[in-house]
DNA sequence: TCAAAGTCCC
């Protein structure tokens, strides 16, 4: 058998995935002594990576006499890296600065900018760069753009910004990269900003292109924004890519536009586990556990197997929808098939039984999970405040403190609740400290329910400290501080803050007429509590 | 066919 012969062998192979066909091409490469040739060895490695037999692959590059074509060595280094090989390519990179008769070019650096994002060594990542510079080979547009993509894997989101602001040649994929940058530091507006500079510059978008921005969108609740893309961009063709389309299911969905949603996931031919996810993550926002678990059951009998997504996501609707049989089938699914619960999963669990008040089943899911995590200790602590337990809130939040995992925003609001309701002051200041030395005191959320406990506890002078600082005072804060007024029998103050408030145009509610009228009753004020009647 | 860019769950 000639090498034309072996070749075309190899093509008809790549995507059998075979490994008996793979063994047996390179059993014939040997026996004709061809194991130098660098176009068969190229083929044949290829092949062994599609079969994920990666020592062979190995094997037939080291074997390979004297191999002078960097071609091969790009080759192998673009395999690593697209199979998640990142040391592994960076090993091979090495030993070709050491070979004294090779030469990297502009088709190596992309391979080994992105095994460098994938470790996050943006110290090697940066010494690279520097190198591109003075070599010129940072003028290739490819090469610049998997620099952008290095820093922003990397999470050095303004170097990346600043090498692609500096690139004088860009083609779609380099505005890809930036736009994907912006929106994975989490500025999805400025994503969708660039996208426009991106039409203003003359260039079409891809899927790639599309998939970011619609997610963008769906990220903003930004539905007309959305639509507008929708129509405008995705033509039939678009339909057919899988990220597209799961993009739109989870856009539409999370705007809560349920039936164009599932006319999409309906109208996409090949749906990933991805689409399925979005298609249930949608109903699971909704609470319809029943439809969550139909398209489960689909999904099953199509033989696409769940991920950790799917079962969180039908475990938080039967939650939503307070169906523990539906949580719990899907609790049993899990042991049944001996897959390993994370932290969305556990927490989701947890969630349940706390809604459904088997408070048993959920200390069980507790004390059987890893306990790293912040999230574990705040649905536990939350979920204790819901059934109304305080005092055993109050014994998770001291466990934690023995941990090294430290307390956040949602751990505070939790435990602060669970003060107010106990009027456990002591225990509240305590809390406020740690608040203090934790550096929350400008997260609002947490600002709030530190007012919410001092005025329940009736500590005014606190309650009165906290109100001050506050930079942004909603109907929330001015009903807290009203009502501690009222409870320390301080109505005439309570009176008074009621007009400064309907003065700036807060409008009250019903929790702030009841909290006005509870002072006015208190003191005996009953003129003006008729006066507020009107 | 020697290179870069993408979606979902506390």
């Amino acid at each position: 058998m000639d090498t034309v012969k072996l070749l075309s062998l190899l093509r008809t192979s790549s995507g059998s995935k075979s490994l008996t066909r793979a063994k047996l091409i390179h059993q014939k490469i040997v026996i004709q002594g061809l194991q130098n040739n660098i176009a068969l060895c190229k083929s044949l490695i290829n092949l062994y990576f599609s079969c994920q037999n990666y020592d062979s692959a190995k094997l037939v590059f080291r074997t390979i006499e004297n191999p002078l074509d960097l071609s091969l060595w790009n080759g192998v280094l673009a395999a690593y890296t697209k199979n998640y090989m990142f040391s592994e390519a960076l090993e091979l990179f090495d030993r070709l600065l050491q070979n004294p008769f090779l030469k990297p070019t502009s088709f190596t650096y992309p391979s080994v900018l992105k095994a460098c994002g994938g470790l996050g060594r943006v110290g090697y990542g940066k010494f690279i760069h520097t190198h591109l510079i003075k070599t010129g080979f940072g003028l290739d547009v490819v090469v610049s753009s998997s620099l952008v993509g290095m820093y922003a894997k990397c999470d050095k989101f303004d170097s990346a910004i600043k090498v692609f602001d500096e690139m004088f040649e860009r083609d779609v994929a380099s505005w890809n990269t930036v736009i994907s940058c912006y929106y994975q530091d989490g500025q999805a507006e400025k994503a969708l900003k660039l996208f426009e500079k991106m039409r203003e510059s003359g260039f079409e978008p891809n899927s790639v292109t599309l998939t970011t921005v619609i997610s963008s969108c769906s990220r903003l609740l930004d539905l007309e924004r959305g639509k507008e893309i929708h129509k405008e961009y995705v033509k039939d063709g678009f339909v057919f890519d899988s990220y597209v389309s799961s993009a739109l299911v989870d856009m539409y969905g999370k705007c809560g536009c349920l039936e164009m949603a599932r006319e999409i996931f309906e109208q996409t031919p090949v749906k990933s586990v991805v689409s399925w996810n979005s298609m249930i993550a949608a109903y699971s926002s909704k609470g319809d556990s029943k439809s969550c678990i139909e398209l489960f059951r689909s999904m099953h009998a199509e033989g696409i197997k769940p991920t950790v997504t799917t079962l969180s996501s039908i475990i938080m609707s039967s939650s939503r929808s307070a169906q523990l049989e539906h949580g719990k089938f899907m609790h049993g699914y899990i042991i049944r098939n001996r897959m390993q619960s994370d932290i969305f999963i556990n927490s989701s669990l947890i969630d349940l039984y706390f809604k459904c008040g088997h408070v048993g089943s959920a200390e069980n899911v507790f004390d059987k999970m890893v306990k790293t995590n912040v999230v574990s200790w705040n649905v536990m602590i939350s979920g204790y405040v819901t059934v109304g337990d305080y005092f055993k809130a109050l014994s998770i939040y001291e466990d934690m403190k023995e941990t090294s995992v430290k307390p956040d925003a949602v751990t505070f609001t939790s435990i602060l609740s669970a003060c107010s309701q106990l009027a456990a002051l002591e225990k509240g200041k305590e809390i406020h400290k740690y608040i203090v030395e934790s550096e929350l005191e400008s997260n609002e959320i947490v600002m709030g329910a530190l007012l919410d406990m001092y005025a329940k506890c009736g500590a005014v002078d606190q309650t009165f400290n906290i109100f001050q600082k506050l930079p942004e005072k909603d109907l929330v804060s001015w009903t807290s501080m009203i009502t501690a007024y009222g409870s320390h029998g301080q109505a005439l103050e309570a009176l008074k803050l009621f007009h400064e408030m309907l003065q700036i145009n807060v409008k009250p509610d019903n929790v702030t007429f009841l909290a006005v009228l509870s002072a006015c009753s208190h003191a005996g004020l009953v003129y003006e509590g008729t006066l507020k009647q009107q």
